[in-house]
DNA sequence: GTAATAGTGTCTGTCAGACAGTATGTG
DNA sequence: CACATACTGTCTGACAGACACTATTAC
């Protein structure tokens, strides 16, 4: 088997929150080039010594850039070709996480690198290398998640009501849906647990605080929304 | 950005196809160490100069190891970490390809490799490298996605009747389904057409052949089967 | 009491699955 | 004709969505 040149390999990571009922992006401004000066996604090399594998790697960049540990990461997709980056052949692997829009908020200004969010509806910033593809994958990967799985549920912080949780779905999905059919499958999906006792106040009735139960991954409904 | 040294990279591609009413897999003997003698997925290097994208790299490795030009293929998984190779941290991109039955029969023999279909069901064969568990995760994405994709169309010959195609899906799921049902939700999705005129013949009613219509990608049920 | 939002009960049209019945070929 | 398998029609129970009703807090 011949040896041939390996290309150059990076991990790149698509952050996703809610804010301000919108879905947004996190995005760095680059230092170097190529791209210098441009925004593109947090990302990094591999560290073979650091890292015990792909998983890892991806956590410990999104670690170092953002000061984020996200409650929901997977891998997103390879993309690999000779046109993405102008020093030559080159792959990422991308990932993709979701954060509850608070997570980051105070841990943002503590970089010193520029860090922001991004809104992903409206006029698209240009972005470096082929980031905006990357970005439009993880939000179709998102947007077809959310008809049959509880991944929107990773966009709260981890206690919440279950009407915030249904405004979470239609924000993504564009549309409403009817209060009884959406509770009925969140409590069959059951992957919720009430929190004991705890009610979020408000001038009116108060409404059950809810986290997610330990060690259930996400949850596929077996009819869709 | 320091540049660090990127790990060595490889595609492997895990092809499935439905035999004797079994699931199973295309698998390679290794002539070069690593793991020489042992069974394997066909894999290989990147060319730069000569494959465009990844997926590009995936079809030229396939069609020179097996001569197949499958009908479907996409990318299941990166899988990278420091143990799965002796020679050190390596990743691979992981493809996953569905072809008919017949279609390797005759080709086989022309490769000077040593080529079989492994049971996926029974006594696992001990793999190279983590190609097990790439398999076992080709197996369950096929698994999952047949509850609901016309995936398995791509296990059949290009012309095909429904109950052929129903015979298919049951042998994945390993249940009965109902005919009545089956034809409804193939007929609802309508990813098929009849093919003018032909009837598969029998000593009974014959069967309408169908093939899959052009441009028609995978098509996700509304419902699950 | 009113206002506001949380949470539940009920009713109805639709539809999936079960199954029986019809169609079309061979010999 | 019988037989085998393809294909279709019908019936029924279950359930999703619509929507109205009740519950619980603050003031």
């Amino acid at each position: 088997m011949a040896e041939f040149e390996s290309p150059l390999v990076t991990i790149d990571v698509v952050i996703l929150t809610l804010r301000e009922g919108q879905l947004q992006v996190l995005l760095m401004r680059r230092g170097a080039e190529p791209f210098a000066r441009w925004w593109a996604l947090p990302g990094g090399y591999i560290h073979p010594e650091e890292d015990a594998d792909l998983d890892a790697a991806a956590r410990r960049i999104l670690l170092a850039k953002t000061g984020i540990r996200t409650p929901y990461m997977e891998q997103l997709q390879a993309f690999g070709d000779g046109q993405r980056d102008p020093r030559g052949w080159t792959a990422t692997f991308a990932y993709f996480a979701l954060i509850a829009s608070d997570a980051l908020v105070l841990k943002q200004g503590a970089n010193a690198e520029e860090v922001a969010w991004w809104q992903i509806k409206g006029k698209p910033v240009e972005l470096a290398f082929d980031h905006a593809r990357i970005v439009a994958a993880a939000v179709s990967r998102l947007r077809s998640k959310v008809e049959y799985t509880s991944l929107p549920a990773h966009l709260l912080p981890p206690k919440f009501t279950l009407p915030d949780l249904q405004k979470v779905y239609e924000q993504i999905l564009g549309r409403q849906l009817d209060k009884s059919a959406f509770r009925k499958r969140m409590a069959e999906a059951a992957f919720l647990e009430p929190v004991a006792g705890e009610k979020r106040p408000a001038s009116n009735r108060p409404a059950q605080l809810y986290r997610i139960k330990r060690g259930r991954g996400t949850i596929f409904f077996d009819r869709t929304l």
